[in-house]
DNA sequence: AGCACGCCGACT
DNA sequence: GTCGGCGTGCTC
């Protein structure tokens, strides 16, 4: 009898074996349900096999193998295999993790017809139908009856967008003669809208990367904003869907996806593209998975958990904003969908696009040292266009009142009489307490690691949240002799309120995770933008992101300060490519766009290098003070993360494992210590960081290691590692 | 992850 | 004398 062996969603790094009688090697891919326990769970099989470990009294059998849709693709496989290699992951969890959640339960998946599939349109009887001829309470029908007058053909999706009701109607009258059906023309021709012309610039890049044509390249297209980077992914995506292969487009979680889904829908008005974001529900994200897996969908379009759809037919990966911090998921299996794009581009041979404005270090590195290939945009593509007017205020000079200098309030109210839009970013990043000296600028230093020690005010005391190092306040500063060090400072609350004082008449928006959870608050916000129902618009991060506010002509930023003496080592890298993006709001179209950033350090290279909009000047310095402190992308990192409800337990757990370590000289391992955000949903938290300048023996080190962990006792201790970690 | 088995405190 | 606390260990 055939054994299958099967991967399922447990934390257990192992395959599970099980007699089938039907099974055979065609099976490999496909989805089995098996009594596990005493559930029935399902999984995919890996194996199909004669033999098996497993005594016979323990083998059960499989209760069915589904074969209602096809099996996995193997590169699909190999993509889940190298992703539970490289995160340390269970294989099984790592694969349920990527599947759509109607193909993880114990059901076969029912194979509805397809929607978008046909095209509705009136025949001559439905032609000869007057609207008067509907009662007009059946409001319903008078409304589809319209639009079929108006539009001459309808398809399923904007026919229910009519209403709930009306594809019942359609039926109907289908059945009375009025409505012909035909199939839609799945053209994958690219029907080309109105085409912009490329710049020198962008027609460079568009054909260096489609003269690389069916090969492994890895591009760092690196334009500054404006530039046209959206434009160049087009003509791309273009010449691959004229040789019949598929694009998949990553992009940041809040950007707006539908947006982008619309520029592409515009341009390619008769490719089907399917767009797979967190608002679908579980039958619409599987019907996207099936379309891209059977090569019908050709544009692929979705956020980082979008790298896990199959496709039959892949020519080119494109990542925008490729350094967003949301390509990499912050829980469970901790992949970084970006990487992770680099490796299906190698499976595949073909190229992948990592766009920014403002590069990732690691892949500006990466591009600096020839492992990617750079192009640069320089120029605005957009004509009118002028780099916004970057400016710092100097809050030791101007008083803050509030929070708010007279320098930005006048600048607020010059606004206001133009009758232009304004924006205050507050910038409320938790970042840990450091000290610092208000005179010199001095911050206290960990003499092993490099990074910044962190203020316990608790037991006065200074610690490295890096390496474990920990010592005593200073009593004064070490560098100038002054004693007025003090932990830095966070402060710039009630910004609203004293807005509000200032300008009694002005209409303020707040824009904050409550006011945007409700389920249209995003659309609604927007609209009442655009419509210029709004005249100061306050938030933080989440207006940082690619939103068009055409008549937005002032930008101030508070509390930038935190991020340039933060403890984390990418808080600055982080920084310059937020302030960017949001300097990038203002003066779009046809308002000159002006930045005034508060600051009591404006001499800082950081600040210095986004007033001239020069991101290399900052990504040397940053890459320069990296590589003396042994940070990346000079380094490679993981991270042991452990949770568990009081902290001894945790850092008891952290010393047991680092005891079970023998790292080799190629790797550092560091003393456990608390995690930036120790405390969080009553759980306490921390983590012990292993480092290596080689990827390879930090990999090696942490597959052994990994399993030794695995066989402690767990005492009610959550752990994960952490590869490649982005936060502390 | 679930879900059992298993050994010690407050209840009918 | 039981009911139930959640610590430990297994699931093919």
């Amino acid at each position: 009898m055939p054994i299958i062996r099967v991967a399922l969603n447990v934390p257990v790094d192992t395959l599970f074996d099980y007699q089938a009688e039907d099974a055979s090697q065609h099976d490999i891919g496909l989805r089995a349900c098996v009594p596990f326990g005493k559930k029935q769970v399902t999984g995919i099989i890996l194996a199909v096999s004669d033999e098996t470990q497993i005594p016979v009294e323990k083998l059960k059998s499989a209760y069915c193998i589904f074969r209602e849709i096809k099996p996995l693709p193997a590169a699909l496989l190999d993509l889940f295999h190298f992703c539970s290699q490289y995160y340390h992951h269970p294989l099984g969890m790592v694969i349920m993790n990527g599947l759509p959640v109607k193909l993880r339960n114990n059901k076969p998946v029912s194979l509805k017809r397809k929607p978008h599939q046909y095209q509705y349109s009136l025949t001559s009887a439905g032609k000869n139908v007057e609207l008067t001829q509907i009662p007009a309470r059946n409001r319903v029908a008078r409304r589809l009856l319209n639009e079929f007058q108006q539009a001459v053909t309808l398809t399923n999706p904007q026919i229910k967008h009519i209403s709930p009701r009306a594809e019942k109607l359609l039926q109907d009258w289908i059945q009375l003669g009025w409505i012909t059906s035909e199939l839609c023309s799945a053209s994958t021709a690219a029907r080309v809208a109105k085409t912009p012309v490329l710049t020198a610039e962008q027609e460079i890049a568009v054909n260096a990367i489609t003269a690389g044509g069916k090969q492994f390249n890895t591009w760092l297209l690196h334009g500054v904003t404006g530039s046209g980077k959206t434009e160049v992914y087009l003509r791309i995506i273009e010449s691959v869907l004229a040789q019949g292969r598929q694009a998949l487009v990553l992009i940041p979680e809040i950007s707006l996806t539908p947006q982008l889904e619309g520029v592409f829908r515009g341009r390619f008005s008769n490719v089907p593209l399917v767009s797979l974001h967190s608002g679908l529900n579980d039958t619409e994200r599987l019907t996207g998975w099936l379309q891209a897996e059977s090569g019908e969908a050709k544009i692929i379009l979705g956020t980082r958990l979008a790298v896990f759809t199959p496709l039959s037919d892949l020519g080119v990966i494109i990542v925008d904003e490729e350094q967003d911090s949301s390509f990499k998921q912050q829980d469970g299996l901790r992949y970084s969908a970006r990487d992770l794009a680099i490796f299906r581009a190698r499976q595949n041979a073909i190229p992948v696009i990592l766009g920014s404005a403002t590069p990732s270090l690691e892949s500006y590195y990466n591009a600096l040292t020839n492992r990617y290939r750079h192009i640069r945009l320089l120029s605005r593509a957009v004509q009118n266009a002028t780099l916004p007017l970057i400016q710092c205020i100097d809050t030791r000079i101007h008083k803050n009142q509030e929070g708010l200098s007279d320098p930005l309030i006048q600048a607020l109210n010059q606004c206001l009489q133009e009758k232009h839009q304004s924006l205050i970013f507050i910038n409320r990043r938790g970042y840990a307490p450091v000290l610092l000296c208000k005179s010199c600028g001095w911050t206290a230093p960990c003499q092993r690691c490099s990074s910044r020690l962190v203020v316990h005010l608790r037991d006065k005391k200074l610690r490295c949240h890096h390496c474990g190092h920990q010592e005593q306040f200073p009593r004064a500063c070490p560098q100038c002799g002054n004693q007025d060090i003090a932990p830095f400072g966070q402060g710039t609350q009630r910004v609203e309120e004293t807005l509000t004082a200032h300008f009694p008449a002005a209409r303020i928006l707040r824009i904050d995770r409550d006011s945007t959870r409700r389920k249209h608050a995003w659309q609604e916000i927007l609209h009442a933008v655009h419509t210029h129902q709004v005249d100061i618009l306050i938030g933080t991060q989440l207006l940082s992101k690619g939103h068009d506010f055409p008549n937005l002509s002032l930008v101030g930023i508070l509390n930038a300060d935190g991020a340039l003496y933060s403890t984390d080592f990418r808080a600055s890298e982080r920084l310059f490519a937020q302030l960017m993006q949001v300097a990038g709001r203002a003066g779009r179209a046809n308002v000159a766009g002006h930045v005034l950033i508060q600051t009591e350090f404006p001499d800082h290279p950081l600040y210095q290098a986004l007033q001239r909009h020069d991101y290399d000047a900052l990504a040397q310095t940053l890459l320069a003070e990296r590589k003396i402190a042994g940070f990346p992308p000079y380094v490679y990192q993981a991270l042991l993360r452990a949770e568990a409800h009081h902290i001894k337990t945790v850092l008891d757990f952290l010393a047991q494992a680092a005891q079970l370590a023998r790292p080799p000289q190629a790797v550092e391992l560091f003393d456990p210590v608390p995690a930036h955000m120790s405390r969080l949903k009553g759980l306490e938290r921390a983590h012990l960081l292993v480092q290596s300048s080689s990827r390879k023996h930090l990999h090696t080190f942490l597959t052994g290691w990994y399993a030794k962990i695995t066989t402690l006792p767990s005492q009610k201790v959550r752990w994960v590692l952490d590869v490649d970690p982005l936060e502390f």
